[in-house]
DNA sequence: CTGAAAGCGCTAACAG
DNA sequence: CTGTTAGCGCTTTCAG
């Protein structure tokens, strides 16, 4: 950026033009002769003439960017969410610009500052922890929607989505896991916790009431995590093996997997000895020995939804109302029938 | 974006001061007088004011933004890579926007271009198959750097590395990846391809020398891989099957790992049957059943050293000298001794 | 220490 | 169909 860029007044001083004619044409501006606009168009290619987006941006007074803050990429299932929101702003002729909040609700709070400052047209958070209303404050007039929001608040019952949400039905996915064990003979299932985030305790909830639905008591076992499980499942594994449910819920896909590897350790074997059912459906849920029993998240429609309510917005001008998406539940080798100890079935 | 935002010029009215004072009052001019700053900071804080980063940068012709463009965030790997690219340009006080390329060099052009309309201040690919030549021409004068590039060129013996490029040195790990299986006492040796890229030729062209120069013939079988190895390796597991060579040198961890579970439905145990090696060390790298043995690339550290090497252009005007980093070979199950036959190995 | 004025590159009325 | 004229909001000489 440092030497000079040719400008649109260089192609319009070399045509003989003025400055307005370049711009209208280059923008197939219905009103040009086809004359001019052809010979711009090939003046404005051979002098090498790129547009310069950031003066255009000040003069229309919109960026075509859209902003996109997030817990952390290296996350499966957020990149998944990553690439969809990329790919449909594209289509939609958006740039995004991202950043990652690692899950400090200060990180988040200064990337949306930034946006605000770079006047990005819309703005996206992914399982944040803000509440509607912070965001909103630190980035209007810009709409924002939020996917799969983790603010605690949204765990409670009664909660209302706030207007311009994403969510998911964990709780529906949840009881579909439950039934799904109950269905295969486990009926001791306890729940391994993740960090204290919104989803962790609606999907325990869940998965509590939909035991005491079928059982007729309250007996879910619950481990608690936190923001360490992932990293170091040990303990937790322990403790289980100390206690031997029959099936294991897991908060998600990660954690599923975490404690496969650290439950080996103990000498477990799943499913023979537990069932384990993990949470999103990441690609490598799939390829873990035992594949993963898991819930699958829709994540490429959670990232393109987003794209879709933040134009949305930006055409009317309203917040759009809240969707919230399904979930399924995918049965794979970790919660084979107790029954039946089934080590390493034969696939189709 | 749509309603009016709060201008230098609204905070300055409020006080009486001219724009210009107020621009250089929250700058921390050092000549603006202490108090008159202060009013300035508690006015513009009253007002809500948010500067318009767009204006400046058109002020300033910089724009404090660094363009990334990578294959796929999805990628574990990648992911990393985004993540301490992101970490570093925060820390220096830049904003990231990224394009993901899907491997299309149609789509990787038109970042580049977007990237220039713009204005980054540089731009920073991964995984390109792109050239550095095309990549200059469609950026400048804004420096770029390529990190682990794939241009097929780059995978020629004598290949010059470009300025301006990080790369890893594959090849010193696929050779102590072939030492470490000869080492247990796996002697017939495969490589498994992914897709026709340099890196896919340097570690193949790197083991057969390996093999060759540690058994004196040149007997290294290869399996030749596509863009869609990862997705399908249930042919490719099968021809394994067929032929049973004593280890499998993979392309990377994902294709080792997806080989690691069409194996198993091929009735193959491993380590017992035959030894597997990924590259990457991805996260769930260490995770899979068994867990696998593979060249750590470091991906924290090529997304820091990208942003660093950007920085010194922007300082200095050249384009930084190339980088290649050091990997490290990680023994972990997959590759246990061929005699001992090993099935879940107890772990300190 | 602060004000005035010019300009970054582009768009958008408004004339003609 | 095209030229002219103002800005968009901020920075930055140059005066004072």
């Amino acid at each position: 950026m440092a030497e000079r860029h040719v400008t649109l007044r260089d192609v319009a001083q070399v045509l003989g033009v003025s400055a307005g004619t370049v711009s209208r044409a280059l923008r197939d501006d219905p009103r040009i002769s086809p004359a001019t606009r052809a010979r711009v168009a090939r003046a404005a290619e051979q002098l090498g003439y790129v547009p310069n987006a950031v003066a255009r941006s000040l003069a229309v007074r919109a960026s075509s960017i859209l902003g996109l803050v997030i817990p952390n990429v290296t996350d499966p299932l957020h990149g998944q969410i990553v690439t969809a929101f990329e790919q449909r702003a594209v289509a939609a002729g958006y740039t995004v610009i991202l950043a990652s909040g690692l899950g400090d609700p200060a990180r988040e709070q200064r990337a949306l500052r930034l946006f605000a400052a770079q006047r990005v047209d819309g703005v996206a958070l992914v399982g944040s922890i803000l509440d509607q209303r912070t965001v909103q404050a630190l980035v209007e007039p810009t709409p924002a929607v939020s996917v799969a929001g983790e603010h605690l608040a949204l765990a409670s019952p009664r909660a209302s989505s706030p207007r311009g949400s994403v969510r998911v039905d964990d709780a529906a996915g949840m009881q579909a896991a439950v039934r799904h064990l109950l269905a295969v003979g486990r009926a001791r299932i306890a729940y391994v916790g993740g960090p204290n985030v919104a989803s962790n305790v609606i999907r325990r909830e869940a998965a509590a009431q939909a035991l005491r639905q079928a059982l007729g008591d309250g007996r879910l076992r619950a481990f608690a995590g936190d923001w360490d499980v992932w990293r170091a499942p040990g303990p937790l594994a322990a403790r289980i093996a100390a206690e031997r449910p029959q099936a294991l819920l897991c908060f998600d896909d990660k954690l599923a997997i975490a404690l496969l590897d650290a439950l080996r350790d103990h000498g477990l074997q799943v499913p023979r000895d537990l069932a384990v059912v993990g949470f999103d459906d990441i690609p490598f849920a799939a390829l873990s020995n035992p594949r993963l029993t898991t819930v699958a998240r829709p994540a490429a429609e959670m990232g393109r939804l987003a794209v879709e309510m933040l134009l949305e917005a930006l055409a009317s001008g309203e917040p759009p109302p809240s969707r919230t998406l399904p979930v399924r539940l995918v049965v794979r080798e970790s919660s084979a029938p107790a029954a039946r100890a089934v080590d390493t079935p034969p696939r189709a």
